[in-house]
RNA sequence: GGUGGAGUGGCCGAGAGGCGAGGCAAGGGACUGCAAAUCCCUCUACACGGGUUCAAAUCCCGUCUCCACCUCCA
């Protein structure tokens, strides 16, 4: 069974065969930071985070590049609005990204470019384009002429007469309404716009050979993707929003100048809220930082992650608390396990139908129909007494989480996994209690024996009858 | 106007011609002094109207509703 994956720019599902045997290089359209990060973004940054996981899980070296693009309208917008240089804008936003991705357990990007940082490789893809007769500079400004590229509007289908006409105003410098900016010329170009700790942050410019000014948005993924993956490489990802004109408009670049770029094109869907795309603009926004003090962190990877990532995702409490409570019947087998088995899991294979699943264009629902059918045949034998398929369920449960992220044993989650600290203080403490409740259950006095139960759930610590003995465990919060 | 997507059981969410994914919730049962946990069972669906087919949630035609992109957006 061979790795499937759907290719926008085809429409179908492709079997996935690299450039290179055993190595895979993709581009993520990563953040614009100009806002903290939403639980949509997120979803973006875990669904290629699964398929990074999964390509690893299945030998791959993977070559992982997720961009930040640092510079644009709404960032110096922001900037200008706040009175502070836009740098300050983009890197706290950077950070708060970069929480956002760590706290959900998605792994660092192998590269994490910055625009800013790639000016001179844009300006050289400019100089390209302009010789192979793609773009022109008007009035500072350097605009790619989508009339000199046949196969503009094959990735999204669209043909350039049906286009609604842009409604920009500054058609009139263009050959074609529809040609966009490499190149944004610098309004006013103010002297020492870029000097720090001056009153004056005016719009941040590089000097080219068609005057000062910044680059446009869509040159700065073509210029980082070909700078750390090369002319080629497999596969460009991004959210269903940057279809068109963004990627649309990276492969006019990449192309006209002579690059093959990506060989696979993925878009992931979008996150809801009552029924409509939650975005920035929309201002329905959900934070992840906020989120996250409702939930567990790995309970929101989990929910976000859960369904197909091509299929958008209505989010609401309801359906995030209904997904934790999975995910804790899944924890509570592997806890029983650890305490009935008296180890840690161990290595194995990944059960033939998870892998099939994931190989089907990453059909991670069906995926975790495989791991909750295990659950539960682990959760039988346990029940049986019969440690070897316990075991075995135990680590093949392990491993299938381990794909998707959501390991317990696993870095992020393993360090708050299990409240060692206040375990020890209890426990001594708990024993007595649980002593004290067996002693009343052996001379039938259930009053008492309920009432010190009662007693430690008040306290926050629940307690279970297992056929060897009563256990105890923290309550979970909320 | 152009392009693309969606409408599935109480809820979430897969599937894409034929043996009714899975989860959450609910009800019943087993276990248990009780509870919890666990296991077993049960309920149940494919927006609407036609059509093709031995067989349609799945294909075709039509209708309705919703969403997105075409302007910054994961």
């Amino acid at each position: 069974m061979t790795l499937r994956l759907y290719d926008t720019a085809t429409r179908a599902v492709r079997d996935f065969v690299p450039l290179e045997p055993g190595r895979v290089s993709i581009y993520l359209c990563g953040a614009t930071v100009q806002a903290p990060p939403h639980v949509g973004h997120i979803r973006s940054g875990l669904a290629f985070d699964i398929l990074r996981r999964w390509l690893e899980a299945s030998g791959y070296d993977v070559t992982f590049v997720r961009n930040v693009t640092d510079i644009d309208d709404k960032i110096l917008a922001r900037g200008a609005d706040e009175g502070v240089p836009f740098w300050q804008v983009a890197m706290r936003n950077e950070r708060a990204f970069t929480w956002a991705y760590d706290v959900l357990g998605c792994l660092p990007p192998t590269y994490e470019p910055r625009a800013t940082g790639h000016v001179p490789e844009m300006v050289e893809l400019i100089d390209r384009l302009i010789e192979a007769g793609h773009a022109y500079a008007a009035d500072g400004d350097v605009y790619f002429d989508v009339r000199s590229f046949p196969e503009y509007g094959a990735l999204s289908g669209q043909r350039l007469d049906d286009m609604q006409p842009a409604g920009d105003s500054e058609a009139s410098v263009k050959r074609d309404p529809r040609d966009f900016a490499l190149w944004k010329g610098a309004k006013s170009a103010k002297p020492g716009g870029l000097a720090a700790g001056t009153a004056d942050h005016g719009e941040p410019q590089w000097a080219t050979p068609w005057g000062p000014g910044r680059p446009g948005w869509h040159l700065e993924c073509s210029a980082m993707a070909s700078r750390y993956l090369g002319s080629a490489f497999d596969i460009h990802g991004g959210g269903m929003d940057l279809l068109f004109p963004h990627h649309e408009n990276e492969i006019a670049q990449s192309k006209a100048a002579g690059d093959a770029f990506a060989q696979y094109w993925m878009h992931n869907a979008w996150v809801t809220t009552s029924g409509e795309k939650m975005s920035k603009s929309l201002g329905n926004s959900l934070l992840v930082s906020e989120v996250v003090k409702r939930v567990r962190p790995v309970e929101l990877r989990f929910y976000l992650g859960s369904a197909h990532y091509r299929s958008m995702l209505e989010f609401s409490d309801e359906a995030l608390a209904e997904s934790a409570a999975g995910y804790r019947r899944i924890e509570g087998f592997l806890r029983r396990a650890e305490e009935s088995l008296g180890d840690g899991p161990g290595a194995t294979g990944l059960p033939p139908a998870f892998a099939a699943a994931l190989d089907d264009d990453l059909g991670v629902p069906q995926a975790l129909a495989v791991v909750y059918d295990t659950v539960r045949a682990g959760n039988a034998a346990l029940a049986e007494g019969d440690s070897g398929a316990a075991r075995r369920a135990r680590d093949e449960v392990v491993a299938m989480l381990d794909v998707l992220g959501v390991n317990p044993y696993a870095e992020p989650w393993a360090a708050h996994a299990d409240d060692g600290a206040a375990r020890r203080a209890l426990g001594p403490l708990v024993d007595v209690v649980l002593a004290q409740r067996q002693a009343a259950r052996e001379r039938k006095d259930f009053a008492v024996a309920d009432a010190l139960r009662d007693g430690l759930a008040s306290s926050g610590i629940v307690v279970e009858d297992t056929p060897t003995g009563a256990r105890w465990s923290l309550a979970e919060e909320s």
